[in-house]
DNA sequence: TTGTACGCGTTATCAC
DNA sequence: GTGATAACGCGTACAA
């Protein structure tokens, strides 16, 4: 049997029920008065057939395609893979389908995926993470007047889109001031070179050493390359061996900016012999899963992922009905801190 | 500016430029000569006009999408995830776009989805981990004549569709080959309850023991319920540790069917003071980012996740070109054992 | 090299 | 309740 074998139309129901495609399009839809016995017969066509309406056609004349496109800078992400699955759970049920990109962090690949999302008009886009570059130049701006945007952390001061953002900041300061009631004197932060969320961080780092009785010393700042995946892990022991042998006053306590830099951390004091929590505290950031196998367990800033995809998700869908309003809601979602061993 | 300010379509394009559509669809597409200044005119309508081709009504009328469906048990599981970025970087780069739909391993599910993308006409699909269920009931075979479809796993007994399938059973022989010349003589096997793949690598399992010059008993197959997950880790601990508190003459080495079990055995192993690999030997499958973050860093049995993928949308794109061929294939992605420290 | 007219499969409009 | 017929935006015979 040959796959070009056409699959039957409207009008091949019609035919077949002695209706007209309007008749046909009527039963389908449940839109209009058909009666009893007239939407029999179509349905026995339907059946018989094995009908089912191209929706390429009716998304063409209704310019509404049931469609969203999801971009995120890594599939395979702890945190972004969550944050999708939310997304997903979400909308599948609304019935709408989504368009998965993977942009890997590139700015103009952004940009294209966008494009072709356009040109397949979906509904609606949501863009996990968004580069910065493109949010400055305006560029999410002009698109966010075009169809419905929800951009999920990423910049956001004075820009006209939507989003959903973490709690970083109240995220960083309760870890932070659990390190001052633990009794930690020297506490160091973790980060990577270029993020919005890493500056965001260090930010808040630096704040807290100006309210808090401690002496900051910039020692305290600590850089690697960043990311986060398995390099990330490495990157964070070497680093932080190489510190602890060359600090004579090293870090008590250590805020790193995700959890496989924390299990870094982690590998080098077990490498070295410091005793976790009592002479050196982890915290990591994202309750992704590797803070919960690695032993001691890690604590960690829990960014509710999960949650985070869905309330981007249900602002989209909110957007795609809302039709022409122009609303623009920031809605932040709460961190909180898990303690667990270390 | 309100949003539905419509997009330029390819009539106004002609307009603008003088000339017909037909004109301007050849411009576009490039199929048939334009005089170069007819083609410079169109050209800078165009541009003037921010015109992008409708992709819907083109596929209307071409009856091609440029779209594939892509089906998934779970989104933020580590393999499957690994998988879905494999058959996405290689699609991507041939211009299509894939629709993710998350099944959760419902059987039900998976149709529903894969309804849903017949309605929306897509190119062709691609299953991971599809259920038995719809395996044996005919069903794929029944998708596989109307549309290229694509499995990467699962069960494959004479069932005529396309296949990418891991070389569990290999993989399997090795990792037990490798703890008989490590000179183990009592070797287990902790597996879920209800997967093709676990029940395959039982069978090897019992098959080694028969041809191996070892001493087989019942207790060395170990059940947990299951899973691939993080609760799939504390589900293995605790089962093993019991495990190794009521057996008395327990393994001296473990095969796990996947990471996260094996992760669990080595907690448990740590818990009790077990020396590893030593006393006890564990070999984990999948090579996951967690068999590289615990420490001792676990031996693993490596997939190979993103090839499969990539092999995966490979045959996909070739049987959407090759057009009405029946060629079903059954491609094997190898495994390979990888030592690390336990 | 260019244009006319039809068709893709559906929904919307209007008349009966 | 029902049915012609015009849209939706594009590609493509066929004609010129």
């Amino acid at each position: 049997m040959s796959k070009s074998n056409k699959r039957s139309t409207i009008s091949d129901v019609a035919k077949l029920a002695g209706v007209s495609i309007t008749t046909v399009s009527r039963v389908i839809n449940d839109n209009y008065p058909v009666n009893v016995v007239t939407k029999k017969k179509v349905n026995t066509a339907i059946e018989q057939l094995g009908f089912r309406p191209n929706l390429l056609a009716r998304s063409l004349i209704q310019d509404k395609t049931q469609t969203i496109g999801v971009l995120t800078p890594s599939i395979e992400n702890l945190f972004f893979s969550e944050v999708i699955k939310g997304i997903d759970t979400y909308v599948n049920d609304k019935d709408y389908r989504s368009f998965l990109c993977n942009t890997k962090g590139n700015p103009e690949t952004e940009r294209a995926m966008i494009d072709s999302l356009l040109n397949r008009s979906v509904d609606g886009i949501v863009v996990i993470d968004p580069r910065t570059q493109n949010i400055k130049s305006g560029y999410y701006e002009g698109i966010s007047k075009r169809l419905p945007l929800v951009l999920i952390n990423g910049f956001d001061q004075g820009i006209m889109c939507n989003f959903v953002l973490n709690d970083d900041m109240t995220g960083t300061l309760e870890a932070l001031r659990h390190f001052e009631e633990q009794g930690k004197k020297r506490i160091g932060l973790l980060r990577g070179f270029t993020s919005h969320s890493y500056d965001l961080k260090e930010k808040v780092f630096r704040d807290f050493y100006r309210m808090a009785n401690l002496a900051f010393d910039e020692s305290y700042i600590i850089h690697i390359p960043g990311g986060n995946s398995l390099e990330t892990v490495n990157q964070a022991k070497e680093k932080m061996i190489q510190y602890f042998r060359e600090e004579e006053n090293p870090c008590d306590a250590i805020l790193c900016c995700n959890d496989f830099m924390a299990v870094g951390v982690l590998n080098a004091a077990r490498a070295l012999n410091i005793q976790v929590p009592k002479q050196l505290s982890i915290i990591g950031f994202d309750n992704t899963l590797v803070s919960q196998i690695t032993e001691p367990a890690l604590s960690t800033v829990d960014h509710h992922m999960s949650e985070l995809g869905i309330t981007a998700a249900t602002r989209m869908v909110e957007l795609i009905n809302e039709g022409n309003n122009e609303t623009i809601r920031k809605i932040s979602v709460m961190t909180n801190l898990i303690l667990r061993d270390t």
